[in-house]
DNA sequence: ACAAGGGTTAACGAAGGGTTAATAACAATT
DNA sequence: AATTGTTATTAACCCTTCGTTAACCCTTGT
């Protein structure tokens, strides 16, 4: 499965440099220039590790870390940094990392620290949420606020697809291929499925939380107004 | 909490400074001092942390690792070795390792490294227990509440896969590959011990621990949904 | 109004899973 | 060597759940 990263860097050339060579090994990689820029996208998205420069100008890597360890963030955080004394490395775990790479380092070993660190992660209980939707995709168990969401398989499928993108919307040509691959029924299976979904997710009386965008496809957030 | 570490070191001396070290900041250490010995540690205990020297006289470190990837054995491993050219880290992650220090190294950040490995495994000791179900598998007893839990050979991998796994859910597919390996008979035979194991860990009247998810597979857990 | 996209429902066959019993393989004992 | 008890595998049967389809309804934009 492909890694999703988040790099928090303010060089740009270096940046671009990581980017453009994790994408050469199928990882994902999304990028913020400062803290602030981190903090947002890492509440918008879910992923697997977070590559975090300790040397940024306004908020620094260390602060951001234990910011986000009290916010009850929990994805893994590799430590990127020009600093290699061991009070810099103590420091580094101490605000709550989980690896600490020293510049220069070889992109080679930059791959298979991310590549475990997000192996350790699938392995664990595997939580994701949205609003009052909280999914714990290893246990199989998804519940809105009290209630029990019961799911079939192609269920789970479709929520998981759903809700790594929130709150992006999903067009129905992802979820056909996220269910079917290349090879899917009538479509009118798919329909089915949300609609199966829906009932699910959002029960009657309750704030819709799965929305349809006549003409895009479907969405997973609290409000639709984005 | 303290950790539970397995040093396989054939360098009495670096071993026995480790072990007095690590004694000092909480960390119980067990040491091997090769291969062999270190196999037969970890099918005895249930380590947090292996910490693993890669040149060793008989089987090297990676080898040692591989074995016990494929084994199935998922315990954090921190490689310690004195090479430090890309091509070893990547081998060493290659092999399945979590983590790796080049020697020499500062003490204090292997404990650093030592704890954010044990961190981040959930809580399993070698006495499992899931709520009134509780089992030794060295001695191979398993106690319902008072109730002896009575198993098969292949109920006793059943079980313990699925105790390890606990509260996540466990493919058919896995418990196919724990009982078998990549061979499984072509029949309904996993039905049968599945149902076995049932109806000697819940016996008529008791609450259920081992549910069924229909096409995700089998849960031993106290409720079906927290 | 009408076409297109999407929602809703019921029905049926397929697949997944539970249960039972018979048989085969195996080990330990006599 | 024969007996006994345990365990593994197989097959047959049944019930439940799932996926797909088709038919029909509703909404929206032009």
């Amino acid at each position: 499965m492909k890694s999703l990263v988040l790099l928090v860097e303010d060089d740009i050339d270096l940046a671009t440099t990581i980017i453009d060579y994790l994408q050469l090994e199928d990882i994902i990689c999304d990028h913020a220039a400062n803290g602030a820029a981190c903090l947002q996208l890492i509440y918008e998205n879910q992923y697997d590790v977070i590559l975090l420069d300790v040397n940024m100008p306004r908020m620094d890597g260390l602060t951001v870390c234990k910011t986000l360890r009290e916010q009850g963030v929990e994805t893994a955080i590799l430590m990127l940094t020009a600093r290699d004394t061991l009070e810099d490395k103590l420091a580094g775990f101490h605000a709550g990392s989980d690896d600490y790479m020293v510049k220069p380092f070889e992109m080679l070993e930059l791959v298979a620290r991310i590549q475990v660190l997000s192996k350790r992660r699938s392995g664990q209980s595997m939580l994701l949420n949205v609003d009052e939707l909280k999914v714990n995709f290893s246990e199989k168990a998804a519940k809105r606020a009290q209630r029990d969401v019961l799911l079939s398989p192609t269920g789970w499928i479709l929520l998981e697809t759903l809700m790594r993108k929130s709150p992006q919307v999903v067009s129905r040509r992802q979820l056909l291929q996220a269910v079917w691959g290349d090879e899917s029924p009538d479509s009118n299976s798919l329909k089915v499925h949300l609609f199966k979904l829906r009932q699910q997710i959002d029960a009657a009386g309750e704030t819709k939380l799965m929305h349809t965008i006549v003409g895009q496809g479907v969405v997973l957030r609290k409000k639709i107004d984005g």
